[in-house]
DNA sequence: TGTTAATTCAAACGATTGTTTGAATTGGGT
DNA sequence: ACCCAATTCAAACAATCGTTTGAATTAACA
């Protein structure tokens, strides 16, 4: 049986060094592949080979290559919700907290750090989730999502978030999305906006687009306020199927 | 040796129908699974039981699985340039023109049929290109994105698409993709709205966020003209890496 | 009715997958 | 110097992968 790195007290923890250095390897290199192509899409083979190390220490180490892939998320790389206290300060005015939002989730980008592959892992798990995915809803998903919606409500502003709230947040979490996305298809219909030395003009953008959403928003507010109509939250569409389906 | 689907005369094409059937459910089999899970994580047995049939009737009507994938690409069963006659008429405003572009991209996703299988066959090609992605740059992921900077020249209006147009174009896209790869995301944080009877004020808001956009843009370019500061191509950033990397 | 080509299928092939095994190696503690 | 637990490794395991094979089945044509 695999007694797994047992657990000895700490007092007597001084025996050869190579086990967490091996364990270390062996994380970031699961990290770099698995950030690249995937979980399924990569063997514990090609892991263990960067690593320089053999397959048995995957077991060893992790117990198996699910707890590998897990392990990867719990050590603290980078994550989004590392982002929330520099976005979310109360000081900042809407602008500059759009401006802060968009700089520190497209900054890693220029570089290929632990930092950007540990949050392009997370980037890929909302893609495709594995079974990680339940316990990183909250930490990833549901905070950063809620600390936005906070920010647009303080500047809307509005006592308590409503739906359109919610999909002003998510609307502006996916411009952050199609950057770290969609390079490739960015690469390919204006590849001179794809390359890191054009991140900085990509910032002031993304503020802006978000910031006139958020006021183009206020504005579709008070123009609904003034004329009861429908009931705010079912519009019926504008368009016939005939037109759409032609 | 298989000699594949044999070049016979079409004169003497009567024989057994069941052919052409197996292929065909082949191929609707492939798709659903392909679109799902998609390329490497979908087994050519699973294909061949879902259309009812063996493995090696794969190999015998398309050769082999990167074949019958791109197969499923080729035959006509929907895709996202269909869509440009109906957002790019010149007859349209812009608000109308946009609101045709989500209602045309969105309306899919209602469904669960051959149309949104290939659509989504070609989001996920977007976000994790295989062999067949460079024969499709050209048709699902350039002819969109020129079509979108037509009508946003139009509009603004603008003699010839510049780096800011191609940016506008792309985050609206972006808005898009969000809805298509982000479902599950949208499930945590905001059930309600993930639902497809929420899809049709989706289209409203998004078409109202767009139309934002292109309007802040509008107004960017006028205080930009007026004051002739630096190459509008390249602004720099306007925050410290000091405060983002606290 | 017998022939022929198109089509389908069960079985097997070699390669790769994640995992396990048992022996070899290492280095600190008695 | 010896011992022992921690660590590493080559090898083998069973399962699954995409592909190939060769025989069985089918239906049109002579």
């Amino acid at each position: 049986m695999s007694s797994g790195p047992t657990l000895v007290p700490a007092a007597q923890r001084t025996s050869r060094s190579d086990g967490e250095d091996t364990r270390a390897r062996l994380l970031q290199a699961a990290l770099q592949l698995f950030s690249e192509r995937g979980f399924a899409q990569t063997s514990v083979r090609a892991i263990a080979e960067a690593a320089g190390t053999n397959v048995a220490a995957i077991a060893y180490h992790f117990g198996d290559k699910a707890r590998l892939y897990a392990a990867t998320f719990y050590e603290p790389f980078g994550s989004g919700s590392d982002l929330i206290p520099v976005f979310s300060d109360p000081a900042l005015g809407l602008e500059d907290a759009l401006r802060h939002y968009f700089a520190g989730f497209l900054e890693p980008l220029k570089h290929d750090d632990l930092v950007t592959q540990s949050l392009r892992l997370h980037v890929r798990e909302m893609l495709e989730p594995t079974h990680v995915w339940p316990e990183l809803i909250e930490r990833e998903c549901r905070a950063p999502h809620r600390a936005l919606v906070q920010v647009l409500c303080r500047h809307i502003p509005l006592h308590e978030a409503d739906d359109d709230v919610h999909r002003l947040a998510f609307s502006i979490a996916g411009l952050v999305m199609q950057m770290w996305t969609q390079r490739d298809v960015l690469m390919a219909v204006a590849p001179q906006l794809a390359g890191s030395g054009a991140l900085d003009v990509w910032v002031d953008r993304l503020t802006g687009y978000a910031l006139a959403m958020v006021q183009g928003d206020v504005a579709r507010r008070r123009t609904q306020a003034r004329s009861p109509a429908q009931p705010a939250s079912r519009r019926k569409p504008q368009i016939s199927d005939k037109k759409i389906n032609a």
